[in-house]
DNA sequence: ATTATATTTGTGTACGTACACGAAAATACA
DNA sequence: TGTATTTTCGTGTACGTACACAAATATAAT
């Protein structure tokens, strides 16, 4: 292993000359510089990582914006598990990690969480982009900072971020379309459920629904989605009562489509009879969901990696705090297809503890 | 962040006798040894990795026996992808990794890899088990020399290996069986075409074709899969006869599983007519398959994520010489299920280059 | 009690890099 | 030519841990 040592003998310079040349820091005479940016070259030198960062004097933070979970919905514990996995991989680098949490459905607490997170003056900001105007505004005073960000889950156009973590919405919609249509070649009569929040809100869940008609579309075959807008998807006899008389008016439907993180309530509010003959299809693996696939009553589900989104996202920038690799502008994640036989080997999001000494949740 | 330094304080020992405690080594008295121990484990203490690492003075060597790849099989390019991308990870925390390949048909290639592996003393070792009675001598050799060994890819059972990383192969096949069905739920006359050469010595795809079969077993779905051995799965004349001709005696025949790595040789054996009316599912997303599911003539592949196997083989070995994690005995990755229109997004493997002067490659 | 031996503890250096500080060399200005 | 100023460079310390070696203390043997 070559070292700045060597490197400095080679040159007949000091390390600490090697070192400003490294770093491109200012007080080298370009002669100097010339010969040993020719030595480092021709090794090939890498600084050691481990090294460095134990002499590093810099330290980053980096602050972490995304959606509370709760009990009825644990879809943001696993990206929040992933960041906190993260952080502990990286915090003997120098990078430290804060959390802080909003309510997914109130634009306040958006704004007021973001407000908390601007004291812990971050190098750089991960953010769930969830409220289209509020984001607009935290992001405009981002900038101001001149602190980059970086957008997780949700994928919205027109900003500067420097990478979007996450799906392709639309293609997981369009594979969804696609597993519906495998199991019901003959019809083609769906229904598609959403709550009025999505619909204002998450453009993701609208991508997801414009993949799964396109399949349809772009693949010729004929069909007739029907759509059902609730005010919300929790287990109440209104939504009971609503799913259940549309499914009775329409017996064609051979197949429902959620394209939330929602179906395990659907599944609570349809009727036994409506279990057995639909084919449901729904997004993410949350434990309720996983348990509606063991149990027959769901057909597939689309995971979108939740915890590594989560993981991704923080090893993504600290690579780029560390090394200086500059991230691809958009980081995928997988589009994985789930059913009862092969859940089981997904998706476990890895043993973190909770109460992580590497993280500061708020 | 609190340091050895601010134990060995609060004790009133020196730094020496902290770090004697913290690892567990002679020379100290019991009484300061509890003394120590209960300060360490009221702050939660953990060492510091990053500074560990570059301290310490004992190195580890895992060296790795793995088959080659060509341009007809490139199966075996993602795991030692993977195996380079964690070398690169770990080698600056005193891990360093060797690879050594064989002949995947040639048991004798395999003993001289062997052999030449041993020569790099190594502390641990990485192998896939493809050839059952020369593993035994290997394994053997390893005991007496008291090296602890991983198996990769190939399960076998009966011996000491301290964890097993890869696929499920039953269940893989399982899937396989379950999605075979999905596309053909009128029928259930399916072709498996395997080669003499699986059928001696790997068993994983025995596994998988157990596994497929009992989809349709413990399913109670009447079917009744033929099967096709030939001496090998590469793109000959006889081979094309062969399948064509058995396909052309059988039209009752709606789906060709191929439980190993070569179904796009199957696809360039087929008859334009047969590739319309099959439905073929085959395993791992090589290139070659990949493209035959772009274009259609395979429906589904099922991916034993190649390249995590060799990355998740080393960073556990890794992860345990180093903080001493005990890895899990079975590290089974997931079984993803790949079409046409998700493939994009999946096992892209990380980019590495091949020249990477982390691993000593044989 | 004295010396020898074993046990326990403390000290110092190394790992490879980052960076502050000061010394040396080069340039500017008188 | 001499001094002031800027530019360029070298030295030293710190990061937190590992481990060799030396020092100090305790125990055993005489």
């Amino acid at each position: 292993m070559i070292t700045i040592k060597d490197i400095a003998k080679e040159a007949n310079v000091s390390e600490g000359t090697v070192d400003r040349v490294i770093h491109s820091r200012s007080g080298v005479s370009k002669k100097t510089e010339a010969k040993v940016r020719k030595i480092l070259e021709r090794h090939s030198f890498k600084v050691n990582p481990v090294a460095s960062a134990l002499a590093m004097k810099k330290k980053h933070q980096i602050s972490v914006l995304i959606p509370e979970y709760n009990d009825s919905d644990l879809f943001w514990k696993s990206p929040y598990l992933g960041v906190l996995k993260a952080a502990e991989d990286v915090k003997n680098f120098g990078v430290y990690v804060s959390v802080f949490r909003f309510n997914q459905s109130d634009p306040v607490s958006y704004l007021n969480a973001f407000e908390d997170l601007l004291e812990t003056k971050p190098t750089e900001v991960i953010m769930v982009p969830n409220f289209s105007d509020e984001t607009k505004q935290i992001i405009k005073e981002l900038e101001v900072l001149n602190i980059p960000y970086l957008f997780l889950n949700i994928d919205i156009k027109g900003f500067n971020n420097i990478a979007y973590v996450g799906q392709d919405s639309y293609t997981a919609g369009y594979v969804a379309g696609k597993l519906m249509h495998l199991n019901n070649p003959e019809s083609s009569e769906f229904l598609i459920i959403q709550t009025l929040q999505n619909i204002t809100k998450n453009n993701s869940i609208s991508d997801r629904i414009e993949g799964f008609k396109d399949y349809f579309f772009k693949n010729e075959i004929k069909s007739n989605p029907r759509g059902l807008k609730l005010e919300n998807l929790n287990d109440t006899l209104e939504n009971q009562e609503v799913i259940n008389s549309f499914l009775k008016n329409h017996p064609e439907i051979k197949g429902v489509f959620v394209p939330s993180s929602r179906i395990y309530m659907v599944v609570n509010c349809l009727e036994e009879h409506h279990l057995k003959n639909l084919q449901l299809i729904g997004f993410d693996n949350t434990p309720q969901n996983t348990e509606c696939l063991i149990n027959d009553s769901v057909a597939f589900l689309i995971s979108q990696k939740p915890f590594d989104q989560g993981y991704k996202s923080v090893r993504l920038l600290a690579d780029f705090l560390i090394q200086n690799k500059t991230p691809e502008y958009k980081t995928y994640l997988p589009i994985d297809i789930l059913m009862k036989e092969n859940v089981k080997y997904n998706g476990r999001d890895e043993f973190v503890s909770e109460n992580n000494n590497a993280v500061e949740v708020f």
